[in-house]
DNA sequence: TCCTATTATCTCGTACCCCGATATATCTGT
DNA sequence: ACAGATATATCGGGGTACGAGATAATAGGA
């Protein structure tokens, strides 16, 4: 049976990370992507694979069906974000690869989001050794 | 320019985040509420408000329009979590109560999310450190 | 080789979240 | 009483994610 009190840090803590989560969604809309699409770009930046991944791979990262991850391909593509290309070897991949432009928005939002996070560890750590 | 490793570090990161956020919104909806109606809830039992907070500061603690805490509302009440109560002295505001089944499906979530958390702080504060 | 099972992706229909624009009811100050 | 401000509700639309089912390609066994 949680306390007042704890119901109140439990809250504070929430509206931490909502204030980056809101303030990250505004930050990728004035670079023309959605939240979701912005963390596909970052998971097709961040991954291992050569030359590029499959839609599979960043679905899992993202913690959504490979259907959604098409989805939001889909999005990126007609923007000019991504591309999608036929995987030699077997045919019923497609890897990803992003486009200069979606490497120049993701470069530009990476470094937004590292000065902004270089600010929420000092509030954020403190917060999570207090519960 | 951010480093390659610094991509990959925001990406692990991320992915943090979004196992905590996924395994969240799994926590809610198995205790029939979704992530956002979740939050709502924790927002009403941490007010400060006398009789509960009007729609407008949950919409202010959610960080969303008036509008879309009032249809967040619709979907918990009909679910008979939370309560609508006209208020006294000013009737255009309608201020909120958590019914006995939204309390009980709160400190249920509130108690696994503090022990989630417990486990997420050694893992989260060292990351941010590392930005 | 052929047939079946598996894998990767896509399509369709649905629910939720959030928004902007707009409407309605109520309060406040003059 | 009236004009402007405030609180909430309604309508229409885009984005995200899902389940179910379809399609295409690969892999393995007889």
């Amino acid at each position: 049976m949680p306390s007042d009190e704890q119901y109140r840090q439990l809250l504070a803590f929430r509206t931490q990370l909502r204030r980056f989560d809101h303030w990250s969604r505004e930050a990728a809309s004035e670079h023309g992507v959605t939240h979701a699409q912005h963390q596909l770009l970052l998971a097709i930046r961040g991954s291992a694979s050569a030359g590029g991944p499959p839609i599979g791979e960043v679905a899992e990262a993202l913690l959504v069906r490979p259907h959604t991850a098409g989805e939001l391909v889909d999005r990126l593509a007609s923007g000019g974000f991504v591309e999608r290309v036929q995987d030699d070897a077997d045919h019923r991949r497609v890897r990803l690869r992003l486009t200069a432009e979606g490497e120049r928005v993701l470069r530009d939002l990476t470094s937004v989001h590292l000065d902004e996070l270089r600010r929420l560890g000092p509030v954020l750590g403190p917060m999570l050794d207090d519960l």
